[in-house]
RNA sequence: GCGCCCAUAGCUCAGGGGAUAGAGCAUCUGCCUUCUAAGCAGGUGGUCGGAGGUUCGAAUCCUCCUGGGCGCGCCA
């Protein structure tokens, strides 16, 4: 079911009847305002110019044609030519009888599918992972899932940064002497702390610095004492990713790191060259934009001097391999917005190799912003160094424990751990899911683990409430509930406004898709909360007094409620509880 | 210097050229002998940074200005 393609393919229909154009666009959209109806058609206004006509006598003229068979009341018009769209009831019962108890919520499969490569997460060798990674990896992950339930073949791909002159450096230092025991206590610390004593000699000493350098091209050479070292870097560095992941749920389908595309970066420059797309300046090889209004006084270097190569030969590369293994149709990369420049390039240097052209594949940078303290600066700990991830998931279960424990007193202290766990990190990702992505956001715990609200922890409070309802029933009466498998008959205004809402996942779901935006999903589901609060308040379902057939049909929608929140939590990877 | 992004309620943020600009939090008033009040109903709160322009219609599009963030050839 999409509910708004459903009417706006039939009211298009009725335009081009009624007016005679080819492809017009009906701009049907959710009522601004509940007096106006359900939805409403905006599209007859912009008409009136082009049809010299007047609107309202247009709207009139398209209602006449409009034949929404059976879905919609008798539409009126408003304003200076809007038309209000009341759905049947009847017709909306139908509708959500059909779908509540469904697996899919009714939402099908996309067709055609597409095959998509998402490229996001793309943590650094020998460094922990930090909050900078946090969004790439929560939104990256949660795209792939939604493209995903849409039917889509999609391939994430975690595009490691493990190659790259920092690793001349991390082997001199380590040569020098490094704490075998830390090394295995705790790797990545130890890691970090042989980089930095590494690059602060390098920088007080230009012989040092030369050293590195010569590690460096030892390891690109193929030097198999360094090779094993940089494999052991790599290694350590995956296994302490792997534990993170695990703990946030998210995984890959591919993990090809930059080194992956060492071999053919020298024929690829090579070829780029021969084609007249590259050339040489100042000892570095770089591609030039020629008039390009915005990238003209902006190379795009491939090589430098030094004959190394740079992350946009290695992007380069990578694309060209994608493009051979997957036949994408759209290809997303995950990466902070400030780095917009090097995609607009690197897209462009894609169109002129002849890799994407007339948008296809469609190249997409979904940048997103930083996350700042609550004092508008960069997020860091109390000392000014960088937050890690591990770090930040500790806290969240930690201040959220007390709470649940508070809350649910009856379970032990594991439940209670996992919980704290589940709802912590939960609460972290909605908070950077539920805004708009290109934002800068505020990372507030108070606000981000409040239990009321729009958080993570209150969604998830609401699918529990939603199944203990359920299960409430099995006390109470003695049995499973049995939903009712045909229509339903509304009779509530609040009964027809939940099923309404429930019509309206998939089309929500077709916009974060299309626009990338999983705050969509998060706005939807918070809306559908409070829409089930006020269908809660209203209309009582397991009292006594109530009529088994309305008690019947309150649990279907609640059931339809329960199956909503299960596909949207999951879409945003965020833990769906049985009780909290 | 050039470029990109941002400025909306006290705070944090939504807002697809369309009707009287919304939500959460905060604040104030009601509502728990009734399925979980983690809630519901309502109130207060706005020159949508400023000035022009385009349009039947602008928070939204264009120009300029102010203030802030970020980027701009040998890191990624």
């Amino acid at each position: 079911m999409r509910l708004n393609q459903h009417l706006t393919r039939l009211a298009r229909k009725a335009m081009q009847e009624a007016f005679g154009l080819e492809s017009p666009e009906p701009d049907l959209r959710v009522a601004t305002d509940p007096r106006f109806g359900d939805y409403q058609i905006n599209g007859v206004l912009p008409l009136a110019k082009q049809l010299k006509g007047n609107p309202r006598q247009l709207a009139e003229k398209l209602v006449a044609a409009l034949d929404f068979d059976g879905a919609c009341l008798p539409p009126e018009i408003a304003g200076p030519g809007f038309i209000n769209l009341r759905l049947d009831p009847a017709w909306v019962g139908q509708q959500v009888g059909r779908i509540a108890v469904d697996e899919r919520l009714g939402v099908e499969e996309q067709n055609p599918t597409q095959s998509i490569v998402v490229d996001f997460s793309s943590p650094n060798v020998a460094k922990r992972m930090h909050v900078g990674h946090l969004r790439s990896t929560i939104l990256g992950d949660s795209l792939v899932r939604t493209l995903r339930f849409l039917g889509h073949r999609v391939v994430g791909d975690n595009h490691v940064g493990d190659w790259g002159t920092q690793f001349g450096t991390l082997i001199w230092s380590f040569k020098q002497g490094h704490d075998a025991i830390l090394l295995e206590q705790d790797p990545l610390g130890e890691l970090e702390r042989l980089y930095k004593h590494g690059s602060e000699r390098a920088r007080e000493s230009a012989e040092v610095a030369e050293e590195a350098r010569q590690e460096l091209s030892r390891l690109q050479a193929g030097d198999p004492e360094n090779k094993a070292l940089w494999e052991r870097f790599v290694g350590l560095s995956r296994r302490d990713a792997e534990s993170l992941y695990d703990r946030l749920n998210v995984s890959f389908d591919s993990w090809k790191g930059e080194s992956h595309y060492n071999q053919v970066l020298p024929a690829l420059v090579e070829r780029m060259v021969a084609q007249g797309l590259a050339r040489e300046d100042q000892g570095a090889i770089a591609i030039f934009y020629g008039d390009h209004p915005e990238l003209g006084d902006k190379p795009f270097l491939v090589r430098k001097k030094d004959g190394a190569f740079l992350y946009a030969t290695t992007d380069l590369a990578t694309l060209e391999e994608r493009l051979e293994h997957y036949d994408p149709d759209r290809i997303i990369y995950v990466v902070d917005v400030r780095q917009s420049l090097h995609f607009v390039q690197l897209f462009e240097a894609a169109r002129l190799l002849g890799m994407a052209q007339n948008g296809h594949p469609r190249l997409e940078h979904v940048g997103f912003g930083m996350m700042l303290g609550q004092d508008g600066r960069p997020f860091k700990t109390r000392e000014g160094g960088t937050v890690t991830l591990a770090a930040l998931l500790d806290e969240a279960s930690e201040r959220v424990y007390p709470k649940v424990a508070e809350r649910y007193p009856e379970a032990n202290h594991d439940e209670l751990h996992r919980l704290a766990e589940q709802v912590g990190i939960g609460a972290v990702k909605y908070a950077d899911l539920c805004q708009h992505r290109t934002t800068d956001y505020r990372f507030d715990w108070e606000k981000l683990l409040a239990f009321e609200g729009n958080t993570g922890p209150y969604l998830q409070y609401s699918l529990v409430r939603t199944r203990s309802l359920l299960r409430e029933h099995l006390v109470r009466f003695g049995s499973e509930f049995e939903p009712v498998a045909g229509e339903l008959k509304l009779e509530e205004p609040e009964e027809k406004a939940l099923a309404v809402e429930l019509l309206r996942l998939g089309d929500v779901l077709d916009r974060v898709a299309e626009h990338l935006t999983p705050h969509l999903l998060c706005e939807y589901l918070f809306g559908l909360g409070r829409c089930y609060n006020v269908f809660w308040d209203r209309c009582p379902i397991l009292k006594v007094e109530i009529p088994d057939s309305v008690r019947r049909r309150r649990l279907t929608l609640s059931a339809g409620v329960a199956r909503a929140f299960e596909i949207g939590l999951s879409l945003l990877n965020i833990p769906a509880l049985e009780r909290m």
